[in-house]
DNA sequence: AATTGTTTGTGTTGTTCTGACACAATGATA
DNA sequence: TATCATTGTGTCAGAACAACACAAACAATT
């Protein structure tokens, strides 16, 4: 089955395609300059920031319409990419942002129209390698960049609490389990690594304590080569060991009780 | 608005009330005879054994909705309940079943019945204080009851699945929160509550070190009576500092880095 | 080529946390 | 009153952790 393409066909007859009252937002993570950075589409008309989103399609996935929906905003495939959870308040959705998109696209939508329908939606995040991220707006959409999450403004209808939510989750994930790799290019030094915890987390670590706790996991592989070109000491290359961490991650990678 | 109640127009008519794709299937969990309970129905005429589930009112919070069916099977309310995956394979949902119990109910359903969509389903767990509940079957089934969650057999659809998906939840959290005194009276000892946790977690635990560690959270109060009755030297209750909790969880009880 | 400034790599120490264990106190039963 | 199983509490060694100091490396400056 294809996707369709056009808008209006997409937009008029989406319950041809689409399973009813599901959709889904994804909050796609980088990092560059040592910021969180998160992908938002600025929509056509209204100019209103939004994260980027789609719908189901009715024999698809929903995990699959969730990476069909990163392919087609970033090119990624095959990325960390998981759901954190549904945003089902009956007044979240808003048929009136799309009526007005429509009507200044000179369509004029029938007051049944699919898109009017509440929806409920699945949240999914996203880590992935900022360099290599090529954001690519939708038919829906004028932009689609990167913003620091400290400048945010007002997003799209709860899409600023799906943002919370989704950067609460990635914390407490982050403590758990190491997924920050996710975000930083396949060789890494790290200091690097260092700061993007810190900037995950908002908090300073030790330098020391933070590469002892970390290479105590076995899961990092330290590789011969190392980052020249600093004005200082050049620190070393570091791997990420996906044998070791699968193996880690059945034993659970600290315990509790 | 009022939840229908008779079988055939739920049934049939579905559509009038309910939001379409979306259901959600409660893992009610119990603890008795040292023992973990999981709620479950019986259904009418296939004699298939599933978990509560329902569907979402067009006005409905997802939210709402999951604690509408735990109160309508347990007559519980305000009670522990999370949502914890949301279940989106295609073929998940079996029209086949419902067919068969209609036709079996001497309802001729029409080939495109409302249940014979897809649904996604929205998995919520719920952690419950065993002697307070009533079980109470709904009206697509013969029984409701509590089993023990290593005597379940197989169950409907994905059912399993949703049902250890939502025990692997359970346990993570257990780590993470204290969310065990849910499953147990107001007034509790420490060694019940060593065994709910030895339960969950399938380990053995040190009486000692459970002891000072589940003390050092600060988030129990001990009673000044204690549980007499048993052959042995009677045990302090205890019971859960709320106030304690709410402040233990902004702080994060165990830190991570 | 030597000096300087800043950053990185690694070691040490004292404190806290954790796991393994011992013994006294309690309550029902015989 | 003695017995027995269980509970309450203490101790100790090893691991993990936070705070800290110093030497090595690199490039820019002189």
């Amino acid at each position: 089955m294809q996707v369709p393409n056009q808008l209006s066909a997409f937009i008029q007859e989406g319950d041809k395609w689409f399973l009813p009252s599901v959709s889904l937002d994804c909050v796609i993570l980088g990092f560059h300059d040592n910021q969180l950075k998160v992908l938002l589409l600025k929509l056509k008309h209204s100019g209103v920031w939004a994260l980027p989103g789609g719908f189901v399609l009715k024999e698809e996935d929903t995990e699959t319409a969730a990476a069909r929906v990163l392919k087609e905003r970033t090119g990624l495939q095959d990325i960390f990419l998981q759901q954190f959870h549904v945003f089902g308040a009956p007044n979240r959705s808003d048929g009136s942002i799309h009526r007005k998109g429509l009507l200044k696209s000179g369509i004029e939508p029938s007051p049944d129209n699919w898109l009017f329908q509440r929806f409920i939606s699945i949240g999914y995040y996203a880590l992935v390698d900022f360099a290599h991220v090529t954001p690519f707006p939708d038919e829906n959409s004028t932009e689609c960049v990167w913003k620091d999450i400290h400048e945010i403004g007002s997003l799209m209808m709860d899409h600023n609490e799906i943002l919370n939510k989704a950067l609460e989750t990635v914390r407490l994930q982050l403590n758990h389990q190491p997924i920050g790799y996710n975000l930083l290019p396949q060789k890494f030094t790290m200091p690097e690594l260092q700061t993007l915890y810190e900037t995950i987390l908002d908090k300073q670590l030790d330098r020391r304590n933070f590469h002892r706790k970390m290479t105590a996991f076995g899961i990092l592989k330290r590789l011969k080569e190392t980052r020249k070109g600093g004005a200082h000491r050049a620190p070393f290359l570091y791997s990420f060991d996906m044998r070791k961490y699968q193996k880690a991650l059945k034993q659970g990678l600290n315990g509790g009780w």
